[in-house]
DNA sequence: AGGAAGATCTACT
DNA sequence: GTAGATCTTCCTA
């Protein structure tokens, strides 16, 4: 199992996003582990980007798509945590929004988590899966390229997959490039 | 204090 | 499948 280092992070965000399909993100619990396969991910910029967190320039609780790569950067929409990788090139601005996972490991835990019996419906969305996942603000910031993180990605097997893009979901103005990636025909995916 | 934000759930047609 | 209420932070005034 080998955990992705910082350098994949330290490229351009939308090219990550799509090379962090099919990735495995592991969370780490005290009791045991969760993990699931990146099924979508969703690339975003600094200040030419509308939809950005950082959009409007550097601010105490946006700084961290600013800094350090291959770190967690979470925070609130709509009653929902959302977990972004920062990512970006030296000296620029961006991250990626993982936006649903398909889960393979302690699927258990996260049935209970999210309070369902729906498979299909655990993990299929941003804010489904940082349920399933109890992630919340405060692994805001922590390491993915650390092997003892809470929160790690690491290399899969290769298994070969078509992956899609499209605009951005949800947001209110979004980039003319497509910027959200997906695997095709995996059920995982959002769908809207 | 007020409002916006990368969404989700529920309840209908 | 679509529409509407509502969820919780953090920013800006």
């Amino acid at each position: 199992m080998k955990v992705l280092a910082r350098d994949f992070y330290d490229r351009e965000p939308a090219t990550v996003a799509k090379d962090l399909l099919g990735k495995i993100l592991v969370r780490r619990l005290g009791n045991g582990i969760l993990s699931g396969r990146i099924v979508e991910t969703e690339a975003y910029y600094g200040k030419d980007d509308p939809a950005s967190r950082a959009y409007k320039g550097r601010k105490p609780f946006n700084e961290l798509m600013f800094m350090n790569t291959g770190k967690t950067f979470i925070y609130m929409v709509h009653a929902n945590w959302l977990l972004n990788i920062v990512a970006h090139k030296q000296g620029q601005v961006g991250g990626i929004l993982i936006r649903a996972i398909e889960p393979l490991k302690g699927t258990e835990t996260m049935l209970k988590n999210r309070k369902t019996k729906d498979m299909k419906d655990l993990t299929n969305g941003p804010g489904k899966l940082t349920k399933a996942l109890a992630v919340t603000k405060d692994l805001n910031g922590i390491d993915v390229t650390k092997r003892d993180s809470e929160i790690v990605i690491v290399e899969a097997k290769g298994e070969d997959f078509e992956t899609g893009s499209s605009h951005r979901i949800g947001v209110k103005h979004d980039l003319p490039q497509p910027l959200r990636f997906y695997i095709k025909q995996n059920k995982f995916v959002s769908k809207s």
